[in-house]
DNA sequence: CTACCGATTGACT
DNA sequence: GTCAATCGGTAGA
C-alpha cells in the first residue's frame, strides 16, 4: 500500500492540533502475519504539565518516559490491564501526547477478527485498547518511531473518502476531571468512534 | 441503554 | 502494602 508516512515535523506541533489532524490519517501494522490498520477516526489531546490529565503533569516516572523524548514516538502505557497508544508530540522535553481512540477498520480485517477473536467489526478496533489488541501493540512499541516507516506507522490516506468529513469535539472520555476543554476529536456520526458520535448538545447550564 | 466488576501496573504511603 | 487508573466484557433493565 502506497501511503506517504507523515512526518516528524507533523508531530511537532500543539497536540490538539496534531490529534484534530490525525483524523483520517491512516495507522498500519505489519508484522510477520500481514498487513492491517485502518482510518483514525477518534483521538484525545494531553497537554504536558498544564494538563492534569497528562500522565506527566506530576514529573517524568518510567512509565511515561516516552512522552519526554521526541515527537512522532509512540507513548503506549497499560491501564485495567489493557494497552493504549499514544502519539508523542511537541519538542524534546515537551511530555505532550495524543491518545488513539478509535480506527476504521480498512486492511488486514480478517487478521483483526482472529486477534479480537470477534467477527463484529464494530467491536475490532472502537476504543483505545481494542485497537491495540487488534493490531498487537503492547509495551515493545513504547517509544516506538512512528516516522519510521515499518512494523508500526502512521500516514496519509492515499484515497481519502469522496465527502469530506466533519470534525466533532467533546470533553476526553474516561476522566473524572478536567472536562472544560474540549480535546477530544472524532469524526461525526462515524460507527467506529467510541462513546458519543456526535457533538455534545450544547447546554447553558449544568447541575 | 446502564451498572458492575475483573484485571495489571506504577506511584505513593 | 495500598490504591487509582486515557478500559472492556457481560449482565440486566
Amino acid at each position: 500500500m502506497q501511503s506517504s508516512v507523515l512526518s516528524r515535523e507533523f508531530y511537532h506541533r500543539d497536540p490538539a492540533l496534531v490529534a484534530r489532524e490525525l483524523l483520517g490519517k491512516l495507522l498500519l501494522r505489519e508484522t510477520s502475519a500481514g498487513l492491517c490498520g485502518g482510518r483514525i477516526v477518534e483521538v484525545e489531546a494531553y497537554l504536558s504539565a498544564r494538563d492534569p490529565a497528562c500522565h506527566a503533569s506530576r514529573g517524568q516516572t518510567l512509565r511515561n518516559a516516552a512522552m519526554f523524548g521526541p515527537p512522532g514516538h509512540a507513548y503506549v502505557y497499560m491501564i485495567h490491564a489493557r494497552w493504549c497508544l499514544n502519539a508523542v508530540t511537541e519538542p524534546e522535553g515537551t511530555p505532550s501526547a495524543v491518545l488513539i481512540r478509535a480506527i476504521e477498520p480498512l486492511v488486514g480485517v480478517e487478521l483483526m477478527q482472529q486477534r479480537r477473536g470477534t467477527d463484529i467489526m464494530r467491536d475490532l478496533t472502537r476504543g483505545p485498547a481494542r485497537l491495540c489488541e487488534a493490531l498487537a501493540i503492547d509495551r515493545t512499541y513504547d517509544g516506538w518511531d512512528l516516522t519510521a516507516g515499518r512494523e508500526l506507522w502512521i500516514g496519509e490516506d492515499p484515497e481519502p473518502p469522496e465527502r469530506p468529513f466533519q470534525v466533532a469535539k467533546s470533553g476526553r472520555i474516561g476522566l473524572s476531571s478536567a472536562q472544560r476543554r474540549l480535546l477530544r476529536f472524532f469524526v461525526a456520526g462515524n460507527p467506529f468512534v467510541s462513546g458519543r458520535t456526535q457533538a455534545p448538545t450544547k447546554r447553558r447550564d449544568t447541575t
